[in-house]
RNA sequence: GAGCCAUUAGCUCAGUCGGUAGAGCACUUGACUUUUAAUCAAGGGGUCCGGAGUUCGAGCCUCCGAUGGCUCACCA
């Protein structure tokens, strides 16, 4: 909150080519200098700005028989270098992958022969050529022309092992997606993915919304807020932790069928399965209930499948996975009973339950109601065993703040929730439309929050309006885009699922605390 | 937040009992006009994560710290 805070690098720390070329590391030394020679030949590859790229390398291998002969013009990152002393060939990786060239003295003359040889791996190249293939029969460019349109000064990972530290795949993810072909696939299926759940909701009527991430309540779930301040309104701000309660005002105002695709943030803890930012889709859906919604999940799911495996028949981590709909149906009431051997619709109260969870060795709040305990015996004994999908529905009223109580069962309200392998996928529910219950539920959330649950939901009088001026029977579901990328790419970690997961940054200098353990200098 | 493990050359990894630091790839130089982890020969390259301690001597033992991974807890 300080002023000094908007200070930026210090000056010092811009770099001269100078004072890069005094860089400890020798191959980083050796490249500078060959940029410097390049520099002083006048051909300075920074200087280059367009180049006329007519094929990429998947286009020359995947059509070879309509290419062999033809001149093509490819540009890339040089990832292989083999020289054979007046001949040498290359290996050429662009955004399609990797294709061979084939470089020799007589097409490119001694000159460019000779520059070609001071090429180093990760030197951005544009080749013009012909496609043929060679005598050992892998399809290649024969390098007539050649450009360096950048220069890489860094020493690339290993080209067998290529990069394994998690650290620096993580921080440097550049490297990670230079090296390690399988970590673009995964990105080019996560965007595939989201293009395929936008086209499967627009097909049917919705429109794709975007509602406040920084917002002055953090409702929709249960969840810390991240809280940040807006100067000019010398105002608290929430990141937002779900676009549940925005998306519902704008089923009250007729919209009738909107989803929202984007970036939701929660002050948790980071695990294989949680970033603090990540990615969840909503929809809302006027006059249809929860049982829509299940219906809408599995053609989300099984459609994303389809079109990034071509199947609904998936592998994760080792598990025959089959996302055909309909997916198995239960009870939270029927999952817990089969898991657990308790049938909750026989426990009398909360007092009994906790008794029953002392008993079984579950560990429960000392207030915990009746229906928070059969959740937590849920989570405790059913989740890790639901591999395949599996809608798990009436969920107790207690933990379910907007939803809709199932008629003749106050207790328990009209939700869902998808697992598969274990885990959550998505919950979604008949919304709770009466403005009178929903206050009541606010109310009861309040009540939890000032006896300190830090995520409990606060009062949102202007959504208690908007239901006031009536929002349709509504159905709304909401589903981890990040976690159906992990089921999709079978990712064990959703850090493998996210471009820049989030990392605690590395100290700039280990000096600058030297003094403090010393002792003072 | 707690426990366990890891950190050695640009990358991937060895490192014996505590005795002056090793390999492969990459790099440099030379040979080689169809190789593909090209091959062959020679060479250069180190803040052993940081700090303190024990010791005649520490990559190795002890303590403190940093970062990461995994497990657990909270959550999606």
């Amino acid at each position: 909150m300080t002023e000094e805070r908007a200070t930026g690098q210090a000056p010092e720390e811009i770099r001269s080519e100078a004072d890069f070329l005094a860089e400890q590391n020798e191959q980083m030394r050796i490249r500078a200098s060959k940029l410097a020679a390049l520099r002083e030949a006048g051909k300075d590859p920074f200087e280059t700005v367009v180049y006329p790229v007519s094929h990429h390398a998947a286009d020359v291998t995947g059509d070879f028989e309509r290419l062999e002969g033809q001149p093509v013009c490819l540009a890339g990152r040089l990832m292989g270098k083999r020289g054979m002393g007046k001949a040498s060939f290359g290996d050429l990786q662009d955004r399609t992958g990797r294709i061979q060239l084939f470089v020799k003295v007589d097409e490119l003359g001694e000159e460019a022969y000779g520059e070609w040889l001071k090429l180093d791996l990760g030197d951005l190249v544009g080749v013009e050529g012909t496609a043929f293939r060679t005598n050992r029969g892998e399809i290649s460019v024969r390098v007539g022309r050649y450009a360096l349109l950048s220069k890489c000064l860094r020493p690339l990972p290993d080209k067998f092992h290529g990069l394994k530290d998690m650290d620096t795949r993580y921080r440097q993810r550049y490297l990670d997606l230079i090296v390690n072909p399988e970590v673009k696939e995964t990105f080019y299926r996560r965007s595939a993915i989201i293009k395929t759940i936008r086209e499967y909701l627009d097909g049917r009527g919705f429109i794709e919304v975007d509602t406040p991430m920084l917002a002055a309540i953090a409702g929709g779930a249960t969840a810390k807020p991240f809280t940040t301040h807006h100067n000019a309104l010398d105002l608290e701000l929430y990141l937002r932790i779900a676009p549940e309660l925005y998306l519902k005002r704008l089923i009250v105002g007729g919209f009738e069928r909107v989803y929202e695709l984007g970036r939701m943030f929660r002050n948790e803890g980071i695990s294989i399965r949680h970033n603090p930012e990540f990615s969840m889709m909503e929809v809302y859906q006027a006059y249809t209930d929860y049982k829509g919604m299940m219906a809408l999940s599995e053609g989300v799911l099984s459609t994303c499948a389809q079109a990034v495996l071509g199947t609904t028949h998936i592998v994760y981590q080792g598990v025959e996975l089959d996302l055909t709909p309909p997916f198995a149906r239960r009870t939270m009431r029927e999952a817990v009973l089969e898991h657990s051997g308790v049938d909750f619709d026989q426990v009398a109260d909360a007092a009994e339950a906790r008794r029953i969870a002392a008993d079984r060795g579950v560990e429960v709040p000392k207030d915990a109601a009746k229906g928070e305990v059969m959740n937590l015996f849920f989570e405790h004994f059913a989740e890790s065993k639901l591999i395949q999908p599996t809608f798990i529905y009436d969920y107790p009223t207690e933990i379910s703040p907007l939803t809709k109580k199932k008629p003749g069962r106050p207790d328990l309200t009209e939700r869902f929730e998808i697992f598969i392998s274990g885990r959550e996928y998505g919950n979604a529910y008949s919304e709770l439309n009466d403005p009178f219950d929903q206050r009541e539920r606010f109310v009861a959330q309040v009540k939890k929050r000032e006896a300190g649950d830090e995520e409990a939901n606060e009062m949102d009088e202007d959504f208690l309006t908007a239901l006031e001026y009536g929002l349709p029977p509504t159905g709304g579901l909401g589903i981890g885009i990040d976690r159906v990328v992990m089921l999709l790419t079978d990712s064990y970690s959703i850090r493998d699922v996210l471009l820049f997961p989030t990392m605690r940054p590395v100290r700039a200098s280990e000096a600058e605390r030297a003094p403090d353990e010393n002792g003072g200098a």
